[in-house]
DNA sequence: GGCAGTTCGTTCGCACACGCACGATCCAAC
DNA sequence: GTTGGATCGTGCGTGTGCGAACGAACTGCC
């Protein structure tokens, strides 16, 4: 009887990894929002458009994986970025089938800022924790995958 | 000129909470569907079943409370266990303004294999960590909030 | 050259997630 | 009692996320 079989009656959601990965993510959403009013970009756009400027000029499914984004995800991401203005599309004559993306001086102009929101949304987010602590779960993050 | 001054240039997106817990969130929820065929309940809907099935007798933005949903979102989930049969809606005739849930046979029957299939989930999703880590990381992430 | 398999981006449908505004209801204080 | 503030659930709009199916284009291999 050494195992603790587990009745459904205590079980407990709060231990979940899946519970309190969700409520973190949307903590640090919330808080990557409120900070960035100037700019108005979503954590998944930053991402996206921060890879853009590091990249230069990237086909679209692989800014995607660079991203952790699917296409079908990353579709309307880059959309919503081109309509304001911050991204071209251009194609590629070598390969018709991809779009080839690239930031647009506004998005250089940008980009300084959001690092800096970013930045403090980071710090805020963690900031429940010890600097080591902070290190430490940072480290265990990357190692999930 | 000991700060670092934060350079958009060497800015890595690897590196910040916001993306990791993206990413990892994204892992854990696609390890639940996967593990979870037989039921057929996204991680949402389990964390409200269990939930209500738990308090037996809630209203519904309380429940929101417990598991974390504001009341717009938690309004679709309920909808959806509504329809498939897994929770009934009343009223509370002492106050006119709230919807009692409560579970029904279906989802006293479901919990059980939900709650393995959940328990199965959380491993899978830990397995990157040692034993140790996953305690480390688990009260880390507790502690964020 | 031609065919098979792959990759690229799009669309559709569904599910979360939240801000906002709204009508209805409740409660406290007067 | 009425009135002001809080709470409850809903609706709408927008954004993220993914499975599935699709046409177009590229690649390899024969």
């Amino acid at each position: 009887m050494s195992s603790p079989l587990p009745s459904p009656d205590d079980f407990r959601l709060e231990d979940h990894v899946g519970f309190l990965l969700r409520k973190a993510h949307q903590r640090h959403a919330s808080l990557f929002v409120d900070v960035s009013a100037e700019h108005a970009l979503t954590p998944t756009q930053f991402a996206a458009l921060q890879k853009v400027v590091a990249l230069g000029k990237v086909t679209q499914n692989h800014l995607g994986r660079q991203v952790a984004m699917d296409p079908a995800t990353i579709q309307g991401v880059i959309r919503r970025l081109t309509l304001r203005g911050l991204i071209v599309r251009t194609h590629d004559p070598m390969d018709r089938r991809t779009a080839v993306l690239a930031p647009t001086d506004e998005a250089y102009a940008l980009i300084a800022t959001a690092v800096a929101c970013a930045q403090r949304a980071h710090a805020k987010a963690l900031s429940p924790l010890s600097p080591d602590e902070q290190t430490a779960f940072l480290a265990l993050l990357r190692k999930m995958g």
